[in-house]
RNA sequence: UGGGGCGUAGCCAAGCGGUAAGGCACGGGUCUUUGGAAUCCGCAUGCGUAGGUUCGAAUCCUACCGCCCCAGCCA
């Protein structure tokens, strides 16, 4: 793994555009600053973290700061219980913001001081149309906007009419201020965008102190400059908001010099898209409102919660983050990327286990009756200092069913009536029936061991090619094991027009195996910790659906299988 | 049909006039008491298309094609 989250592709435009900006001096003084600047409506996603992890990275990289600001300007969609599980996200993917936790919220009165210069110098007014009037004089994608009746109002009354707005003298939607930009840009965020609107409306932060609030295009870029924020980072659809960002710098650095610590720009770059899952807020919430997952931290979920739940870890996200680059262009990264940071990753830290997901029985009829045998095995192969553990070994063991083929293909290894097959760590074994029920089912297989055989000390001189995990019958301990799988069975689940994404969902997204017999060393797993379940998969011990004695595991990853794809 | 953005391998992505990095995926070999891991090899005479400039073009010019975004008092 590529180690921490800076360090990251230095090759991207981004790096580029900043490494030119320190060559010609550009930021004087100030380091490089970065920001993330979330609204608390939801939940964040591994399309944010790619986001955080960007601006939090070029903040290492340049050795220099980065904030974490809310841009809380709309009291209707946002809520302190967003902010809480936000901070508790971005903390957990190890983006620092220091001292520096911001709320667009906290600078509302100096926003509404500068609202009142630009109003002040003519360069914005009130505007009593209704909604659906500034909709038409807007115009159309291909016909210019036509002015408001309001537009040409004295800066004095203009004034009155915005202190008044803020006393709280007119109703919701009544009013409010615009820009006074140009009515006949092909750029329709350029015709004289509302920069403030009034909403009687309780703030999660500011209570009831305000009912105008501004816009994002007004409150961002001048949050950025109070901030002093030099690279204001955020993804290509804003492209079309840069001159209105760059008309508010301009008109601040112009207006209230004292307040703007540096003149502040905006790059974008294009949002994260992966397969076999959905990223927007909208289609995440429905998911969970439909109830197609359990919550927005279900383990199948993109969430960060969700992903978090499922066992993923930061380092991988910021491994997988570093390795898709930044670019402008529209992309979808394929889901096997972020499984390959996380197998890398998990491969050398976490302990191994042994646990039959879908057991039958053997019975090795010349084992010494009552008999038990402790076996050594290695906790993390090839390293040492991860230790060794003694696993109990008897005549009753579970196998995997797919370990056993009664008719084995070619090249099948594994057991079959009169092969042989290594059992990990102990002896090979050898099967001699299989016990079928009344229908035909084979239950449970009769086996004779090789005592010559044992691991580590065999003198029989076997060359044994298949190797498979047990557990002792006698020994097991019993667990519950969630399989996941991805949320839905095509690669992207938006592209067909005919049927909605959720008629994508993948109906073996989950699978819950209970009673799993596991070694008895599983007893003592720590919540949250991880293990690669021998040859199967790497394991997660969830927290939050573990009780006493009780222990799920939830599945983060499957390992390659190379037999399953020589199968297809 | 207005404005903006983007097209380099199956998926990401470097490259900025000197002859196509890297990763994932995929295929094959070696090794292996995890069909895992490791390791080696292969994988674009080609950069959306067509012209042009140049000794030389993915890089510059022209035209065309395709995909994405914008008409919230959301962010």
């Amino acid at each position: 793994m590529t180690d921490t989250i800076s360090a990251g592709s230095k090759t991207n435009f981004i790096y580029t555009k900043i490494r030119e900006d320190l060559e010609k001096g550009i930021l004087k003084d100030r380091p490089v600053h970065t920001r993330f600047p979330p609204e608390p409506n939801g939940y964040l996603h591994i399309g944010h973290a790619k986001a955080i992890l960007l601006n939090y990275g070029i903040a290492l990289d340049f050795k220099g700061k980065f904030n974490l600001r809310f841009d809380d300007t709309n009291p209707i969609k946002e809520e302190q219980e967003f902010v809480d599980s936000i901070i508790e996200d971005i903390r957990w993917l190890g983006a620092d913001w220091e001292d520096r936790l911001f709320f667009s919220s906290d600078y509302f009165e100096v926003k509404y001081q500068f609202a009142c210069r630009l109003v002040e110098a003519g360069r914005a007014y009130v505007c009593d149309l209704n909604q659906e009037e500034i909709r038409e004089y807007r115009g159309t994608l291909t016909e210019p906007g036509i002015e408001s009746p309001y537009r040409n109002r004295s800066a004095a009354e203009n004034l009155d009419l915005f202190e008044r707005m803020r006393k709280g003298e007119f109703a919701s939607g009544s009013r409010v201020l615009r820009a006074k930009i140009d009515m006949a840009s092909g750029n329709l965020n350029m015709r004289d965008p509302v920069i403030y609107r009034i909403l009687h409306s309780s703030h999660h932060r500011t209570g009831d102190k305000w009912c105008i609030y501004p816009m994002y295009d007004f409150d961002h870029p001048f949050s950025d400059c109070l901030e002093g924020i030099t690279h204001s980072l955020c993804s290509i659809e804003y492209t079309d908001h840069r001159p209105l960002y760059d008309w508010i710098v301009d008109n601040a650095v112009e207006l209230m010099p004292e307040a703007v610590k540096y003149r502040s720009r905006q790059t974008e770059f294009a949002r994260l898209n992966m397969t076999y899952t959905v990223m927007s807020k909208r289609k995440l919430r429905r998911l969970v409102e439909e109830k197609h997952v359990a919550g927005w931290d279900d383990p199948r979920m993109p969430t960060i919660a969700g992903l978090r739940r499922r066992g993923m870890t930061p380092q991988a996200i910021a491994d997988f983050q570093k390795r898709v680059g930044v670019s402008r262009a529209d992309s979808t990264v394929d889901l096997a990327l972020l499984e390959h940071c996380i197998r890398q990753e998990l491969e050398t830290t976490a302990p191994r286990l042994m646990a039959v997901l879908d057991p039958i029985k053997v019975v090795i009829t010349n084992w010494p009756a009552g008999k038990t045998e402790l076996c050594e095995m290695e906790n993390i192969p090839g390293n040492k200092s991860a230790g060794t553990r003694q696993v109990p070994f008897s005549g009753e063991i579970y196998i995997e069913r797919d370990d056993f083929m009664e008719e084995p293909p070619k090249k099948y290894f594994r057991l079959a009536p009169g092969r042989e097959v290594r059992l990990k760590g102990a002896y090979v074994i050898k099967c001699e029936e299989a016990i079928k029920d009344a229908d035909g089912n084979i239950n449970e297989l009769r086996c004779t061991y090789d005592e010559q055989t044992r691991s580590g000390a065999d003198t029989s001189g076997k060359k044994i090619k298949g190797v498979i995990h047990w557990v002792s019958v006698e020994h097991s301990v019993k667990i519950t094991a969630n399989l996941y799988d991805t949320l839905f069975t095509v690669e992207n689940p938006e592209e067909d027009s005919e049927v909605e994404f959720t008629g994508h969902i993948n109906p073996q997204s989950l699978i819950v195996c209970n009673d799993v017999p596991a070694e008895p060393a599983v007893a003592e797993a720590a919540p949250e910790s991880r293990f690669q379940f021998l040859r199967k998969a790497y394991f997660y011990l969830d927290p939050e659906a573990s009780s006493e004695g009780k222990p799920v595991f939830n599945r983060i990853v499957q390992l390659r299988d190379s037999w399953a794809k020589m199968k297809k």
